[in-house]
DNA sequence: GATAAATGAGACATAAATGTCTCATATTTG
DNA sequence: CAAATATGAGACATTTATGTCTCATTTATC
């Protein structure tokens, strides 16, 4: 749906496109076709060439993030591990890509691949919860989903610390753990 | 500058503007006039009647939030208390309001007035962060803007939870208290 | 009840973004 | 080098939201 069939697309272009409109729709979600054209460095129609509309767009970059994180997390996940091990790896694989993913939480995209790969991270994210609780790491009487919404708000504070300056991708990864298990005290 | 100098605005009209406005912007943060209109039962030319333009409405709108939430915080902070029971009195004042809250956080308003209220709030976190390290209830090696961070994180956690339904407005208060100082475990 | 004023409904002009199209130019591919 | 084709630039129509204005109707105030 993403590529029409007249037109092929140079390699470059297209990820010019996507990269800048990656970035553009993070800084904000309400950015116009001539701006992501123009950060892009390419013809306005460009864009309409290779994403038929706006919606079209905002899809493909959806899809994008969403397997982008899925496969950050599919290479950390190691079988053996222990929960905490694993924990520390999703954070540490997914911090970085922080202000990729603030986007999705603004400008929800209704296509369904992006729905699907929320919902496999969500399904990936209960799974963990469950074996820290198993390993006594999370304590039983906290509500799973309360324990992945603060996986989810701690992935969001570890990046911005590291985008202020403030924490290293390590430090930032491990008070992130810290935070979750033992709390600030 | 929000009540032009020819028309008075029946308290009515105000009330049902300014609460649709807070429900809509917060639901859609690009919502146009029409639908805000619509949804407070009201005329898009009152509307305009007294908020020229879309700009001054949402700088009113992000004044009110930031001043209920000032207002909320101000009537819970008793002087004598500890740290952590003021922190407790500070979520369970503001947790309420997260769903009016939030808009804050995308739409931003470039209104000073705004960024007053909000340096007061984050100056005000501050210092309760501070006051929290002095009495041992967050660790002195944890850089107070992870801590800040943390705090409005949970607001909207626990405002989240509260809203699915899965805890009451006390439980999601204790639980975030919990989860910051003593974490999950 | 009479006067004044706020509101609702809708017409209107304007601005901005979208999406389509054409043609000249640059780039690839053979 | 030559042919094919992707791109850039810009014109164009269309849509959508904004902001202004008018006038009839409702509401408040005396």
């Amino acid at each position: 749906m993403s590529t029409p069939r007249k037109h092929a697309i140079r390699p470059a272009t297209l990820e010019a496109i996507v990269e800048a409109a990656v970035r553009v729709l993070n800084a904000n979600a309400g950015a116009t076709m001539s701006e992501i054209a123009v950060q892009a460095g390419v013809g306005r129609a460009t864009l309409h060439r290779h994403f038929r509309t706006r919606d079209h767009l905002v899809s493909a970059i959806g899809i994008r993030c969403v397997e982008e994180m899925n496969a950050a997390v599919r290479a950390q996940a190691t079988a053996g591990q222990a929960a905490v091990d694993r924990l520390r790896s999703m954070f540490r694989a997914v911090i970085p890509l922080g202000d990729r993913y603030s986007f999705l939480g603004t400008d929800y995209t209704d296509d369904p691949k992006v729905r699907e790969g929320y919902a496999t991270q969500l399904h990936w994210a209960e799974a963990l919860v469950e074996d820290l609780k198993d390993q006594g790491d999370v304590a039983r009487d906290v509500p799973s989903p309360w324990v992945v919404a603060q996986i989810d708000q701690l992935v969001w504070t570890a990046w911005n610390a590291i985008a202020e300056g403030y924490l290293s991708v390590n430090e930032a990864t491990d008070l992130a753990v810290r935070t979750l298990t033992e709390g600030l005290r």
